[in-house]
DNA sequence: GTAAGCTCTGACAGCGCTGTCAGGGTCAAG
DNA sequence: CTTGACCCTGACAGCGCTGTCAGAGCTTAC
């Protein structure tokens, strides 16, 4: 399929399927003419990565973890990283919630101090 | 004092100092050779800003705040919109921690579903 | 053949903050 | 007077993502 009728059907904008492809998230074939051609594997891909964007990644963590997830492949590696790079967006995340909630605290306090 | 000296004293870049007074937040006086001219009111904003910027404040919100916070003013204005601008601050931030946190369940769930 | 609609590439913009560099004055001490 | 330290302005860069525009080619249906 071409890059528009992706976008339909994944709700990610041309814009952002085009910028997948050149960040080496996406691949996909071309026409004689130069279009884009999606095939069903690239729609999935497309449906991960929108998930783990959905959960706070960089599409830089995603490209790196892409290779673990995409089931189609026969995965050469067992990708012994994919806990560790979870695991480690995990504290990443706890990271910034700490420190958001290091200054909601402040916050608090000056807005009782305010009365 | 010159822009050098407050730097040093308040920890905030020179840099910084120039931007925030780009942005409205600082006015200093000028030497007749145009070098900026800090008072003692000025080193208090500044530490002002630096805690509202680490409690996690844009400085668009901080300048809007300033006049408020500066005890030096007579305050013509008693301030109504402090209280308000801080409480939306504060959820605002939760807002932030509540998306945070569903990253995180979304990316432990991940992470339990690999073993 | 023509027009509408889709695609291509490349580039600029903006969010909020910060560093850094360039080109050029100023000030203080020797 | 010269030198080194400091100041001035203005502009570019980068983070990560996204929209949008321009100029041009392709496709499809009438």
């Amino acid at each position: 399929m071409k890059i528009g009728e992706l976008s339909r059907r994944t709700g990610v904008s041309v814009r952002m399927l085009r910028y997948y492809e050149g960040e080496g998230l996406l691949a996909p074939g071309r026409t004689e003419s130069g279009y884009r051609d999606y095939g069903p594997a690239e729609e999935n891909t497309v449906r991960r990565i929108k998930m783990l964007g959905a959960a706070g990644m960089t599409l830089e963590t995603i490209r790196r973890l892409l290779p673990c997830v995409t089931s189609d492949d026969p995965a050469f590696r067992p990708c012994n990283d994919l806990r560790r790079i979870l695991a480690q967006q995990v504290s990443l995340i706890d990271e910034r919630i700490q420190s958001l909630s290091q200054s909601r605290t402040i916050l608090a306090g000056y807005l009782s101090s305010v009365n």
